[in-house]
DNA sequence: CGCGCAGATACAAACGTTTACGAATCCTGC
DNA sequence: GCAGGATTCGTAAACGTTTGTATCTGCGCG
């Protein structure tokens, strides 16, 4: 006979058709080893029937957990038409992947830097910790990450590690990056390397991509060229408009270094406005390998980081945080990716 | 002095603070009419002193409502390792940000076509409903939406307004637009347009793509050759296998309407490593205008859908559903986007 | 035969809200 | 001075789990 269909079960319905006591089915579902295996069995089985699922808030309630992470996404542009950067966008899936693969579930929410955070997310019991992605304006984190701190809550985020916020991160090694990318451009023979990019304090990972590259130069026993330098914060735009005061500048240059893939972009745009070749007259080297880079014409050479390496770090660290494991810091190795935008390919 | 602090304080804390009842307290956060504005506001003070906030669980096992929607993204590859189509992920900006606008958070999650989906979002009180994304395969989408509806889930699809399935859609003008696409390369004078991308059944928004491509074609007097048709899947590589497949059979064309950017993005690739020039040669056209359309060279002409619109839509409707207002399907228009692919710029 | 013990299950107390209901207070007008 | 309505607040009962503790079998063994 078909059992009686109930419209929202609980767990006291799946128990009256068992014939079982209500903490019978809670400790069976979870299949705890107290219940013996047959009524374990059976208990599944009706739940099946019935489509019956625990609710998850009065489960949370009761365990305190959510077994949800946060996904806070910065735009560091502000407007409320914003794109996200799509590097970090695309890191997203595998962020969501990972954290399914651990039984969490990932709420996302876009953050403005104007805005007050949504620290709440882990007092309100919505989440069990947080991930911070962006390529943050660092200065304007600093309170709110002490906030966070404060309020006890888990959080890692994606960036490189400073002393004052107390966080965890994980992140890529942004000098070495820069590095890999001058020296690359040095050893096909390039001798003036423009820099496109923001390297105030307030972005760390930029100024620290700028920081290998000039090692590189320098190791190379050149001097960077101030004029060879133009601010250009990370959108496409900025980037065009970066590459075109180079050229208007009449500053002479044979390469361009650009902090972010999106400001390459922007850039390589520029330059055959202006009518300079790529890689012809200009090699073009980005940061980030988003998807989009092998798809741009010409392919974007770039400095890779690994999103899904990352992405699974960061998921891995947080639920580490969450389960009170002990969590280090990661720093991980960018690794440079040839394509035709540097003019380096022989063959 | 120095109010005590309590480590997690709850409703009940606060209201021994203020020297009222627990309801109360619950009524001020809530701004009930039912309680005086000053010992409202008295609360209120305390509660933001406390760092309190209200426990989402408890509050939802209440109410039976979480104030949150899930998000389900397909993506249409199966592979583990698979990346979510871009025009898609951009719209989770737009999404979330309604979402947020209206007092819901967002739950992400990707599904691959093959898993049982988490049809359990609703039953379990984790969203109040679903939106679906994704280019699917309606094929086998079917009997996993009637799942849905029997499960009395509330769903809004991102796609085409289908008889067979009981949810409703926000989706574009899928016909119109390839009609769009076709009338525009004609009247720029391309005489044999090539058309890339699946027609199956399985996908009816490629097949009404197609379907306004071959109407504006005959309404030119012109048939469609099968031979200027190959079958491609939604992927930058299927793009270029099937543009190659369509040079190397020694077919003559003038133009391509590639069924979406991205499929667009891999055929202008081929094209170029088969020695042809967009868009002197052949023309190009696109579907999607994703992010990257306007960042290619040359820029993809390709015709627009407004997915800030859709997002909007798609938020409002499923808020409706969940609010049991009346909701009804939507269909936008597109519109073409001419850039320098299709080689139409006069300028 | 009784005792202890182990395995399986039942009982009941939380978890922190929301809200129906009732009680207290205050005002207003007669 | 009091009926009666409005305003404000407290009481208590849910909501559906999880889990510590008690209970109930049956069984082996002294």
């Amino acid at each position: 006979m078909c059992p009686l269909k109930v419209a929202n079960p609980t767990s006291r319905d799946i128990a009256d058709l068992a014939g079982v006591s209500q903490a019978t089915v809670s400790r069976a579902l979870r299949n705890s080893p107290l219940v013996r295996k047959e009524t374990r069995e059976r208990i599944h089985e009706i739940a099946k029937e019935l489509n019956y699922f625990v609710n998850r808030n009065a489960a949370g309630l009761r365990t305190h957990q959510s077994n949800t992470i946060a996904l806070l996404l910065f735009d560091e542009t502000g407007g409320a038409d914003a794109q996200i950067n799509p590097f970090f966008l695309s890191m997203l899936g595998y962020i969501s992947r990972a954290a399914a693969r651990r039984g969490y579930d990932v709420l996302i929410s876009l953050q403005q830097l104007s805005d007050d955070w949504h620290i709440e997310y882990q007092a309100s019991h919505r989440a069990d910790g947080l991930i911070l992605l962006g390529y943050g304006n660092y200065l304007s984190y600093r309170e709110k990450l002490a906030a966070l701190s404060a309020a006890n809550t888990r959080f890692m985020i994606w960036g490189p590690i400073l002393r004052e916020h107390g966080g965890h991160t994980v992140g890529c090694d942004n000098e070495n990056g820069g590095f890999q990318a001058a020296r690359h451009l040095l050893s096909i023979g390039r001798e003036r390397i423009a820099f496109l990019g923001q390297t105030s304090p307030r972005s760390p990972e930029f100024s620290a991509r700028y920081a290998g590259f000039v090692d590189a130069l320098q190791s190379a026993g050149k001097t960077p060229d101030p004029a060879l330098k133009v601010d250009a914060d990370n959108l496409e735009e900025l980037g065009y408009q970066a590459a075109r005061q180079l050229v208007e500048s009449g500053a002479e240059f044979d390469a361009v270094f650009a902090v972010t893939d999106v400001i390459a972009i922007g850039a390589m745009r520029a330059l055959e406005d202006a009518g300079l070749r790529v890689p012809r007259d200009v090699s073009v080297v980005g940061f980030d390998d988003m998807p989009l880079a092998a798809h741009v014409t010409p392919a974007l050479t770039t400095v890779r980081q690994d999103i899904r390496l990352a992405a699974e770090g960061l998921v891995e660290s947080i639920v580490g945080l969450i389960e009170e494991e002990p969590v280090e810091s990661t720093l991980m190795a960018p690794k440079l990716v040839v394509r035709q935008s540097c003019g380096a390919h022989a063959q």
